[in-house]
RNA sequence: GCCCCCAUCGUCUAGUGGCCUAGGACUCAGGAUUUUCAUUCCUGCAACAGGGGUUCGAGUCCCCUUGGGGGUACCA
């Protein structure tokens, strides 16, 4: 089948009910991918048909999330473009207008039939054990001009497709093949509600032909509509996109991705401290490979090299083990003067003002670059380098149970009075000092380094220990030997 | 109930009939480097859901079963 439309025009379709789920940003992801790798258009249209769920903040954070994803959109709400207005509640009267042309043509009819009366035909069948095939296309047969008549009487309908009796529908998808339906399977469906507003149905089908839209990209969900929407191209005499159905993504247990488990939304994992690029790069890879065996990839490497032909059809589960690990690498990758702005941001939080007076952005670079390799989060940098600042007012209990043990008291008065003697305090020279205890008084390098450190950070883990000592300063790591003194033996 | 989609290591995946004694990545376990932790590097554990076909030959094609998912709205 065809798969060189042009031009390429795709869009992102979400409807303003809830917040960006990961599902929904990867659509919006390979969507945008696809539009930039072939030189076409990723348009943003917004589906706020339903009016009982129309939610003001989902949409404004949607567009927050999509943006800090760095998905930005050529054409579209807020952005504006030729073929709008591309928020469907300002289109009403096109669709209206569609609805009438399929009217006129017998290719769809008004319907009087109550919610109850649906209600019961539903449960009959359920019922029955036999096949719920939906309406009963109680209405079908009715005339353009006796339902115009009842209307004028004051009742209400919607309007429905009068789907073919028999036959098959089949349909092309991108990355599934052909997948065809019985149309006997297929019921009457709404196109027009009693509010006259278009379902989903219609509206999409309208607006992907007159937005001009070359492939329709969207979650599986959608797999068991499209024949559907088929037949409404049929009806209204236009020609279908290209269908590309991506699969689901799941929660790594395989159920449902949902908040219930943990982070689901796009600003979730903005909140736990990812990266934008981290998400790009591994949303990416749920469910399509590049065809060699890169896996850390920028947006403009994804845009290089991506194609519908490797997206798998099978649903992927989220694995925040990997994700984590991906986001340590976007971070190593990432330039360090991110990283120091981070740092600057964060830094009021956790230390008090007067310790952070005066300090230079050359020692916050050189923190930064100590810190770099040992953070999977940007969250993690301020807590990490809080003891360059302030003394630690606690020593975490097991490193201080091994670092503080026989003789590390002893250890310290000699490192205190080599240190006290030194002019200058570069990393080199304090590594230089502690060599020179270790000669003179036969220790091992080991011996000293570790009661030092957990006295002098409080903890066990960090970065290189003289570098560590040189970036605190010579008075305030004596200072911190001094006061840790009482708890060594 | 009916319809549709999907099925390779625990997870993400490569694989489009012979190059597969199934490759990579994450995780996990060892090891190297290092003053700690992390990074980095090396090694290892670990999979073609089951059964039938087709074929000289099947992870790759077909059918069935099983398992998962979706749909069956005047929601998208």
């Amino acid at each position: 089948m065809n798969t060189s439309k042009n031009p390429i025009r795709v869009r992102f379709a979400p409807s303003p009910t809830g917040y960006l789920h990961v599902g929904g940003a990867r659509t919006a992801l390979y969507n945008y991918l696809f539009a930039k790798a072939n030189g076409g258009t990723f348009y943003l249209r917004v589906e706020d048909t339903d009016r009982k769920r129309f939610n003001e903040d989902a949409l404004r954070d949607l567009f927050r999330d999509l943006r800090w994803l760095g998905l930005d959109w050529d054409e579209g709400a807020e952005q504006g473009g030729e073929l709008g207005p591309y928020y469907q509640s300002e289109r009403l009267n096109i669709y209206a207008e569609e609805v009438k042309r399929l009217l006129e043509d017998d290719k769809a009819y008004h319907c009087f039939c109550s919610e109850e009366r649906l209600a019961e035909v539903r449960a009959a069948q359920e019922k029955s054990g036999q096949a719920v095939t939906g309406y009963d296309r109680h209405c079908r047969n009715i005339s353009l001009s006796e339902a115009q008549q009842r209307l004028e009487n004051g009742e209400k309908s919607v309007v429905r497709l009068k789907v073919p009796l028999d036959g098959t529908t089949v349909f092309h998808d991108q990355i599934r093949g052909e997948i065809v339906y019985q149309n006997t399977v297929l019921d009457d469906l709404v196109i027009l509600k009693r509010d006259k507003f278009p379902t989903y149905h219609l509206a999409s089908v309208v607006d992907d032909y007159y937005m001009q839209t070359s492939h329709v990209m969207r979650g599986d969900e959608w797999i068991s509509s499209t024949p559907k929407h088929v037949l409404l191209y049929d009806a209204l005499g236009w020609e279908a996109p290209i269908f590309c159905h991506l699969p689901v993504i799941l929660a790594a247990g395989g159920g449902k991705l949902s908040k219930r488990h943990g982070a689901a939304s796009v600003g979730d994992f903005r909140d736990l401290g990812y990266l934008p690029e981290t998400l790009v790069n591994f949303l990416a890879l749920l469910g399509w490979n590049p065809g060699d065996e890169r896996e850390v990839m920028s947006k403009e490497e994804l845009i290089e090299c991506f194609s519908i032909d490797r997206i798998s059809p099978t649903s992927a589960a989220f694995d925040e083990k990997k994700l984590l690990w991906m986001n340590g690498q976007h971070i190593r990758l990432s330039d360090d003067s991110l990283l120091l702005e981070k740092l600057k941001e964060d830094l009021p939080e956790i230390v008090p003002e007067e310790s952070l007076e005066g300090v230079s952005n050359a020692k916050l670079l050189h923190i930064v670059q100590v810190l770099k390799s040992r953070i999977n989060f940007l969250n993690d940098l301020a807590p990490m380098a809080a003891y360059f600042f302030v003394a630690p007012q606690e020593y975490d209990e097991k490193a201080a149970k091994r670092a503080f043990r026989e003789g590390s008291l002893e250890v310290s008065e000699l490192i205190i009075n080599a240190l006290e003697e030194l002019d200058s305090f570069e990393t080199e020279v304090v590594e230089g000092a502690f060599k020179k205890v270790c000669e003179t008084h036969n220790r091992k390098l080991g011996q000293l380094v570790h009661p030092i450190r957990v006295a002098v950070s409080g903890t066990g883990v960090g970065p290189g220990l003289f570098e560590l000592l040189s970036l605190v300063g010579q008075k305030e790591v004596i200072a911190r030997i001094k006061k840790a003194q009482p708890l060594m033996q």
